[in-house]
DNA sequence: AATCAATAGTTGTTAATACAACAGTGCCCC
DNA sequence: GGGGCACTGTTGTATTAACAACTATTGATT
């Protein structure tokens, strides 16, 4: 849908300022949908994120700081976000013996089981909400990029 | 920057999980732009959202229902941004005569004046933060509105 | 006109975010 | 080995978001 229609707007100042809007609007219908695909697993998008980052080097554990640096919304706050899947049982949370500044996290078999049921559909999911072909999709993401200097 | 190296993470399942993430990562690098903009004038970007969804209809009034409705962030509670708008002499809001569930809200010269001076810098603003040529920016708002179906 | 459903907005409550101040640890250098 | 500084996380607090329950008004039906 086009995004006038979308936010009732006729027409924006110039073409840069509609693709904010744009950027904006689109991330937060995602930002929907996804909220709408964790919920029945008790998760939010950031602890999903979290989670994914952890599966992304496991089996060595994440520093609660590189935690931070790789997610997708920064200003999260990674100490309460950990501390939550922690007693979720999702993750495992240990003292750097080295460094002891340091938090090692570590996702959990449980941590990885719910990764694994939610990557099941994911597929179809791509399918039913992303209307847009693969060569277009792979131009959106060059343009994003580009777009961030 | 290629989101890769954004969120150091080395490879995506595919391309369209890819873009999600993407997509969300702008969207939250531009919130924060926004964010740092719009301080100096003490609104947030949800309240300058529902500002220039105002002064879009201007000297017409747009009824709450409207507003939430055209808002970027469908999430927002639109009763109470607009309270504080009001509190701070933006807007102001008419019980509708006609019907008297309806709240009827206009932008006042005061929020049109603050919309005025955000909009003086915003083409410097645009190519300081947009990396992108014309065409290009054109495209993706194409790509996007696709995208979402 | 009484009832019921639909519309428009408000408010309450719990959780999450934003931002800054804080505390503990390690490192360097004299 | 003590002082200062950078690093790593935590915590406090105010604001905002999420979601549901609620009130008030209107319109439709009989």
């Amino acid at each position: 849908m086009k995004l006038e229609e979308a936010i009732k707007q006729k027409k924006f100042g110039n073409e840069f300022e509609k693709a904010v809007v744009n950027i904006l609007y689109t991330a937060s219908w995602l930002e929907g949908i996804n909220i709408r695909r964790l919920k029945p697993h008790d998760i939010s998008p950031q602890q999903y994120n979290v989670l994914r980052i952890l599966r992304g080097s496991y089996p060595n554990p994440v520093m609660l700081g590189e935690i931070t640096e790789r997610m997708i919304d920064k200003n999260s706050n990674a100490t309460r976000l950990v501390e939550k899947l922690r007693l979720k049982g999702f993750l495992k949370r240990d003292i750097c013996k080295t460094n002891r500044r340091q938090v090692d996290i570590t996702i959990t078999q449980k941590g990885l089981t719910l990764l694994d049921a939610l990557d099941v559909h994911i597929d179809e999911w791509q399918n039913e909400h992303l209307k847009i072909k693969k060569s277009e999709v792979q131009q959106l993401n060059e343009l994003l990029d580009k777009l961030r200097g």
